[in-house]
DNA sequence: GATACCAGTTACAAAATGGATACTATACAT
DNA sequence: ATGTATAGTATCCATTTTGTAACTGGTATC
């Protein structure tokens, strides 16, 4: 139970799933993911840092003339995969539930 | 993803899910649970009302007296199950990554 | 020089979340 | 009538989260 909340504390909030869920069909530049996600500059710099302390994601500078940063996810974030699709699974079906009664 | 979110509305912040894991292990008054989480009433009440509106427990009005109030999981929470293992699965092994680093 | 694209940061504000404390109302026992 | 136990509600407040808008600094393009 302390567990569960440990979980939550990592990727809980309303963003670090579903940036890791984007991440995982390949890296994407900072733009990119704003544009792609909604996310505004703000917050998403300190989602993808918060992912990055916990070794969920990386950061690439790349050495292009604007320079660019690219955001991949990492091998560990792999272990997250039965999370993600319980948890896609559940919310699907519960969705389901609620529109069909 | 937009399922991962529904999850997440439904079941994530600090305390629904540790609800649900203390009420499956039998069925509690609001004081009960007060007490054995160390969650306070005004909070308690809101996070009991919601999960009861998304289906996940019951309330349950006892004609004693003084008036008790039980609160159960119902047959639907169940579908959390592997929701709830892949998390406690993953939030375990997350903190011995850390620790044993 | 003006414009535009890159990756952010800063300052401010709104909203959601969580909590402390005290209180209501009922009923029973002393 | 006083005290205790029940299940909450009411009021107020602190913290956290999320968002908006403007801005920096760099490079390239027109």
């Amino acid at each position: 139970m302390l567990a569960i909340r440990d979980t939550l504390d990592v990727v809980g909030g309303k963003w670090k799933l579903v940036l890791i869920t984007v991440l995982r069909n390949g890296k994407r530049r900072f733009r990119e993911l704003s544009r792609e996600t909604g996310i505004t500059p703000r917050v998403l710099s300190k989602e993808l840092q918060e992912l990055e302390m916990n070794g969920l994601i990386t950061r690439t500078v790349c050495d292009t003339r604007p320079v660019t940063v690219e955001y991949a996810v990492t091998p560990y974030s792999e272990t997250l995969t039965d999370v993600l699709e319980a948890m896609y699974k559940w919310g699907h079906q519960h969705r389901e539930k609620i529109l069909g009664s």
